[in-house]
DNA sequence: TAGATTGTTAATCGATTAACAATC
DNA sequence: TAGATTGTTAATCGATTAACAATC
């Protein structure tokens, strides 16, 4: 299968929200229209996303709901299991290792690392926190694909040193900060800030 | 000015995390082939964005920090003052509250609201939790144009159409479902599930 | 000056939309 | 059958990159 662009990626997420559902209250089919309506897409281009799955639709009638289901589970690799340890035991750390639905969608949080003496030693939901001095050797036993970084803006760089030096190759982070990072790595921003500005940037001043 | 497309205003929040950090360094200017590297986009790009807010960059030296900086924030309105509603006071509606940055970029959260007994009455951060059916007679005292929905998939609808029925303009929307608005309602998708999938889907299987 | 940088136009690239024959 | 829908190609649209004269 060719590599899918990061806008197909997203809008298979949400084909995947309305499948979940559709599935729920038993309807067997779903139309490209249907589907593109939902998403204020284009149907063709609703068309050409499952295709690229190898999805093949019924004339008249759509796509069948379990079927196309389960191939965008199995494109987004749903099943398989992805280990990630968190660096930033603050509020939004804590709410990530609460935040039990990620099981669902494979991803399992190993432990919670942070700077300040007072937060270690705590569990979340399960999860020890530990002091970041003690990650190399945690990672060491542990290893985790996946590090989540929710530190500030102005710890993100060393968080993303220390995820690296400890075998991470790709970087969740959720500080406000722009990163560098060695060729290889891959770093997805999740810029909820950012996003919260460019939403309200639209608005009339 | 022109309005901007989704994808500058982006960038634009990731121009201001590196113009801040620079500023506190007390760097005096950047120039665009410094800031393209950082981003990893081509440095005409960068050129094009700051003309759109109409920057003007200085030959053989680049843009001045502190002007772009303040420019950056007057177009995306981090001083003009926000409100908003939380709809549904778990893990995550309780990190966004207890996010005191939120005020740094303008928003100010009135107060969360839940379905659940169990959590109304609590105070987090300041902010206190009331239960959704007092949501109308709240909002009518302290309108909000932006409403922040933290709430199961599964509840993502009804808590759209009740943060309408309450005046919210701007939805802002955090649970992993596709809503239904009527005309001239904004959503912002804040995907992170999805994100995290399309993030993921990246990885060798 | 020489050389780095801006501002801007033209070229390229990729994504979206339109259109329609084929299908059941 | 008639009509809704798929699958796919062509056309359009928008965003990114390349190129370069102008500048200080």
């Amino acid at each position: 299968m060719a590599i899918l662009s990061e806008k197909v990626l997203r809008r298979l997420t949400f084909y995947y929200y309305i499948l979940v559902d559709w599935a729920a209250q038993d309807q067997t089919y779903i139309s490209s229209p249907m589907l593109a309506e939902m998403l204020g897409v284009d149907d063709s281009q609703v068309r050409k996303d499952l295709k690229l799955l190898n999805n093949n639709g019924k004339n008249k009638v759509g796509y069948e709901v379990q079927e196309l289901k389960a191939s965008i589970e199995k494109t987004l690799g749903l099943k398989r299991p992805k280990a990630a340890f968190i660096i930033g035991a603050g509020n939004l750390g804590a709410a990530l290792a609460k935040y039990d639905n990620f099981a669902h969608y494979g991803l399992k949080i190993t432990a919670l690392f942070d700077n300040s003496m007072a937060k270690i030693k705590r569990q979340i939901n399960g999860h020890q926190v530990y002091h970041t001095a003690q990650l190399m050797t945690w990672a060491h036993k542990h290893p985790a694909e996946i590090a989540i970084l929710t530190v500030p803006a102005s710890a993100a760089q060393a968080a993303a040193d220390l995820a690296i030096a400890a075998g991470a190759q790709y970087l969740w982070n959720f500080a406000p900060a722009v990163i560098k990072v060695p060729h290889g790595i891959k770093v997805w921003y999740e810029n909820i800030m950012g996003d919260f500005l460019s939403f309200t940037a639209q608005m009339p001043s």
